[in-house]
DNA sequence: GCACAAAGAAAGCGCGCGCTTGCTATCTTT
DNA sequence: AAAGATAGCAAGCGCGCGCTTTCTTTGTGC
């Protein structure tokens, strides 16, 4: 018998509708921004009557703030895998590879939402209180993933890590920027500069840390 | 007589009513983000009944459009002012000096108007349409003014040239992101150490810089 | 097996939105 | 000064929003 016709719990039933109406809020979120993210919407998506999403959730958004929850483990475990493949991967180019792949962390879906999130709780404050914990703890869990991966194969230590973390976090930012306005600017050009000059900066951080960490 | 008591010409009303309008939109867009930038409060802000809005323009959008030409052109203005005064203002650190510039830039309201059309735009095609123009042309003012200020005095040429650009507009990118996530994080102290990293970086930018202008 | 609780659908409610209408007041043209 | 054009206001219209209510279906504890 399939899962769809079985017989299911309560508790099944209602993770699985909560999952759904997550997924549906983080998809309309990336792709129609945060003020086209309704109710109606969500649950179009998700196939749920709006009756359901509010037997779940007090409000449009307490389930806003759960979804970005997610987006931001979402977001991470994604940023993760690819720092540990460039890490692997035994590449001609480490550095070109590393903020190629900060890059298209800017440019995915997941980065879109959080990026949708982040400018409507600027001006929405009860927004603000529910997801601001939210998100600092996510800047908290980047800075330690990225330096994780990346400062270990150096063995620096104290200054010369947190500063690596600065860097991918600047560059986490940058290409966050980049991404918004690529749409509007479509200046592939200068896209394409700002990766080949963030590789020479790297390069030179790169000569610069491993002579301290020779010394 | 006052110029609020006595008569003015229907063009001079009519261009009062604008100008009125238009500073009550980029106010509200940078206090209240896009979303909340209603025609009512617009209205309310301005001093103005709907009908008066409706009068001047066709939608609410078009007011928009109106008001991001306006945000470019005091966005413009106001970092060409700043960029002179760094380059005239003999500074103990002028390097330290450009950096806090566009960071102080990128913190400003008019940016942050800026910033509001810009995501509404991504997914607000009507916007994006009205709108692109405007802020593609922003883009290479901003470039050209930069290159215009900053190049001059090392005399550089060609690919260097541009290279500045690339990089101030990347400056602005960077300080872009930062200003949208500061209310949240609230992490003044990697935003220093940004700081501090970015003036490493542009010293030996500018360094790199002499050495090919000096050969 | 039956009373009860939880999940979900359908319809509707109040509200604020962008925008229109009908009108008066003020300038401009002749 | 008359006649037409323009600026501005107050009221209101349709619509889609977040959310509630009412009711039916489905799983759960005794």
């Amino acid at each position: 018998m399939s899962a769809s016709t079985g017989k299911r719990s309560q508790a099944e039933r209602r993770a699985h509708s909560i999952a759904r109406l997550v997924d549906a809020t983080i998809d309309s979120l990336a792709a129609d921004g945060y003020a086209r993210t309704t109710t109606s919407a969500i649950c179009r998506s998700a196939q749920l009557s709006q009756g359901a999403l509010f037997r779940h959730f007090a409000s449009r958004v307490e389930l806003i703030a759960l979804a970005t929850e997610e987006v931001s483990r979402r977001h991470l475990a994604l940023l993760s895998e690819k720092l540990l493949a460039v890490r692997e991967t035994r590449s001609a180019d480490p550095i070109r590879a590393l903020v190629l792949t900060m890059r298209s962390q800017a440019r995915s879906p997941e980065h879109a939402a959080w990026h949708e999130v982040m400018v409507a709780a600027r001006s929405d404050h009860e927004l603000h209180a529910l997801v601001a914990p939210t998100l600092q703890a996510f800047e908290q869990s980047l800075l330690q993933a990225v330096e994780e991966v990346l400062a270990l194969p150096i063995q620096a230590r104290g200054k010369e890590r947190t500063r690596v973390g600065t860097i991918m976090l600047s560059l986490m930012h940058l290409f966050d920027s980049e991404a918004m306005t690529s749409a509007i600017y479509r200046n592939p050009r200068l896209e394409d500069d700002r990766a080949d000059w963030l590789c020479d900066v790297l390069r030179n951080e790169l000569d610069a840390l491993y002579r301290v960490t020779a010394s």
